[in-house]
DNA sequence: ATAGGGTTAG
């Protein structure tokens, strides 16, 4: 028997473990309590996998305390708290009485939940059990009430190191620095668990100077104190200092554990930093650590933020059963961060089990990347199954909202926020402003504005951005001031927000000054200033402004002096922006159509016909997008010729009768000779099914009669179809309000409030 | 100790 023993004390690898067993098996001691508690024992020092002890587990008839104690154990290092807590539930079913060494195992699993295991212990006289006890303050520590843990503290007749560590532990987690302190100076004797708890406190509280200083006077240091300055070096984004202060930790000699590579190694997803990755991967190589789960979570989240989702993938499939919900939580966004989302969402439809942090990663992996109504589906798919959504959810549904326009589903998730109490933070508050404004409700996007107490960059950005889209130029350069006044930094986007706003309100010196006071102007400042200039007729000037650049222009910037060249009818401008455009953007059906409509207009055909056989030539084809509606919260989609939409029959039947009525009042000529123009074929389709008459159409179909239509999202309004909703609005005596990407154009009584639209 | 959120245009 005992080189059994001695084969137990000897094993360091899974191998070993396996060979026990297979001795134990010989001599049929596999279902021997004592031999069944030292393997599980084993199990828990050599991370073996969960599936392996579950079977060492199963093969004992009737397990006592130690068995349930060692098990429990096991899966409290592994974090699986849910399993610690079936395995309580199992043990009292099986009527194992749990004793003192049970207790503080499941307090610590349980979280604030262990509160309930308090009057347990009281019950069964445990709490005077110094471990329990102990374990007891810590929870109080944690989860409040720190009064009670106080309580507990100061009733303890000897108190032991650990109880002080637990007790100044609190106190950190509560704020409470001058007691933390007032209780370290007091202490009989300390230990490196005490110098390492100031260490954690003062990181948390960002206070890295006190840290260092506590972290320089210990008389010893454990890796958890050298993880402890590690990781609040990392958390306030000293990435320099966790390099330095890491590579001093491998010439001390200490050996990095789990934690260690788990926050270095993080600290390199948040930089993205692919060499910096490179580096770290080689140095574990290179000592032949094994990671566990977390570190190769962590890994795995590296590689993807850094890139190289090949090696992700490679680690996910390589853990095989090893690995845990944030596992595949990670790889989901991962997958969606790319754009990736049939991956994203064939990893999401077999997660074993999903929180809300997977739910959140899918809804965003959709509404990044220009999906927002299978975002806003997967949401209420969400609320279908009683998953509870959180602030994250909520921000990337509004955002959502604000991308489709979808103002009414909008206003139900900001009640949904106020029925769930789920309070907003700044991302929230900017969503908001974002979504209001975006559906043209720029009163209420102020009023979340103004209600923050505190502002970034990206709640100007969005507020300005918002007005910029309305040309309301004056708020949005006011806002540029406030924001200055206020010590936030404007960026690029601030400007090309204040810029499109002075062009759009007409603003153009004041746009000038702005554009001259950028530091490093980018392309896209330069494409609003070409806008700008060009809107005020100033087309050579801008010109000479792209000459005058520094980089190469991008495709905007030779669009915006298209687009004027078209506006001004500046035939040599518009053929050299285009010949630039036909280089850089060769696919891109709208500069082909814009030239020939710039030839159109001077009656020159056979340039017309030119530019069409490029495109014939080229092989582009005219891209025609989708049009948007929101009807009682559920957005309906129409293309040109599309007929899938349930109503599709009523919607054409409302569409000819309209174009009748409009026959019937005389407005052919005024689309007729809008008309004589074009081909027969797209004659054809412009008198036919546009995309936005289809939406139009179905607004005039559901609703009310005489009440507002909102017409919203990608609304790319012809002037064939600008014209009819003029038609309708005084047709039908009301009003109408379109969204032509970001301009709103209200109807009524036959005129549209936008005047520098044709 | 590892996973999720907000702003860009013609």
């Amino acid at each position: 028997m005992s080189h059994l023993h001695t084969a137990a004390l000897k094993a360091t690898k899974l191998n070993h473990l396996k060979q026990l067993h297979a001795q134990l098996f010989q001599r049929s001691l596999c279902s021997d309590n004592y031999w069944v508690a030292q393997l599980i024992k084993l199990c828990t020092r050599l991370h073996a996998p969960p599936t392996y002890v579950n079977r060492v587990f199963d093969s004992v008839h009737q397990p006592n305390v130690f068995i349930f104690t060692n098990i429990l154990k096991f899966y409290s290092q592994l974090g699986a708290h849910s399993d610690v807590l079936y395995l309580f539930d199992k043990m009292q079913k099986c009527n194992v009485a749990p004793d003192a060494f049970v207790y503080p195992i499941l307090i610590k699993a349980s979280g604030k939940w262990g509160v309930v295991f308090h009057a347990h212990c009281i019950k069964m006289g445990h709490d005077w059990d110094r471990f329990v006890r102990n374990a007891i303050m810590d929870m109080y520590g944690k989860f409040g009430p720190l009064e009670i843990a106080r309580e507990l503290f100061d009733e303890i007749p000897e108190r032991a190191v650990a109880d002080w560590n637990a007790m100044i532990s609190g106190c950190w987690n509560w704020g409470n620095e001058v007691e933390a302190r007032s209780l370290f100076d007091l202490m009989p004797e300390k230990n490196v668990v005490t110098w390492t708890a100031m260490v954690t406190g003062y990181s948390r509280r960002k206070d890295l100077e006190n840290a260092r200083k506590y972290f320089d006077q210990m008389p010893e240091r454990s890796v958890v104190s050298w993880n402890a300055m590690l990781s609040g070096y990392a958390q306030n984004g000293c990435s320099e200092e966790v390099i330095r202060l890491f590579n001093e930790m491998m010439s001390c000699g200490v050996c990095p554990d789990e934690t260690t590579w788990v926050t270095v190694i993080s600290l390199c997803s948040s930089h993205g930093d692919a060499s910096l990755a490179e580096g770290l991967v080689k140095m574990i190589n290179d000592k032949g650590v094994r990671l566990n789960c977390f570190a190769k979570t962590a890994l795995l989240d590296m590689y993807a933020k850094c890139g190289n989702l090949a090696m992700s993938r490679k680690i996910f499939d390589e853990l095989g059963t090893y690995k845990n919900l944030v596992t595949w939580n990670a790889m989901i966004s991962a997958y969606a961060r790319v754009g990736d989302l049939a991956s994203a969402r064939g990893l999401f439809d077999t997660v074993p089990e999903k929180n809300v942090i997977s739910w959140n990663s899918i809804i965003a992996g959709y509404a990044q990347n220009g999906q927002s109504k299978v975002a806003i589906d997967l949401f209420k798919d969400m609320i279908a199954k009683d998953v509870l959504p959180d602030e994250v959810t909520m921000v990337s549904v509004i955002s959502a909202c604000g991308h489709l326009g979808a103002l009414e589903f909008g206003n139900w998730a900001v009640n949904f926020l106020e029925k769930h109490q789920i309070k907003l933070s700044i991302s929230g508050d900017n969503a908001l402003i974002f979504m209001y404004s975006k559906c043209g409700n720029m009163k209420d996007a102020e009023k979340v504005f103004q209600s923050m107490d505190t502002r970034d960059v990206i709640s100007y950005n969005t507020l300005i951005t918002g007005f910029a889209a309305y040309g309301n130029a004056i708020e949005a350069v006011e806002l540029l001031w406030k924001m200055k006044k206020e010590n936030i930094e404007p960026d690029r986007i601030t400007y090309i927000g204040v810029l499109t706003a002075c062009s759009h309100g007409g603003l153009l010196e004041e746009g000038r000054r702005i554009f001259d006071s950028i530091k490093d102007p980018d392309s896209d400042h330069y494409a609003c200033m070409v806008d700008l200039l060009g809107r005020n007729g100033k087309l050579d000037e801008a010109k000479c402004l792209i000459g005058s650049m520094a980089m190469h222009p991008h495709a905007g910037v030779y669009g915006s002096l298209l687009h004027a060249s078209r506006v001004h009818k500046r035939i040599d401008l518009g053929e050299f922006a285009a010949s630039k455009l036909f280089e850089i953007e060769p696919e891109n059906s709208g500069n082909y159509v814009l030239l020939s409509n710039i030839y159109a207009s001077a009656r020159r055909w056979e340039d017309v016909d030119r530019v069409r056989g490029l495109m014939t030539i080229g092989g582009v084809k005219k891209t025609t997008g989708w049009s948007w509606i929101e009807h009682k919260g559920e957005m309906h989609k129409f293309i040109v010729g599309d007929r899938s939409h349930e109503r599709s029959a009523d919607i054409h039947r409302v569409l000819s009768e309209t174009e009748k009525k409009m026959r019937l009042a005389g407005y052919m000529a005024d689309t007729s000779c809008v008309l004589k123009d074009v081909e027969e074929e797209e004659m054809e389709e412009m008198v036919g099914t546009h995309s936005e008459k289809l939406a139009v159409a179905f607004a005039l179909l559901v609703t009310e009669p005489h009440s507002v239509i909102r017409v919203v999202k990608n609304l790319r309004i012809c002037r064939d179809c600008h014209t009819a909703i003029k038609i309708i609005s005084k047709m039908e005596g009301r009003e109408i309000i379109v969204r032509d990407n970001n301009r709103f154009h209200s109807f009524s009584e036959g005129q549209c409030s936008c005047k520098d639209y044709w």
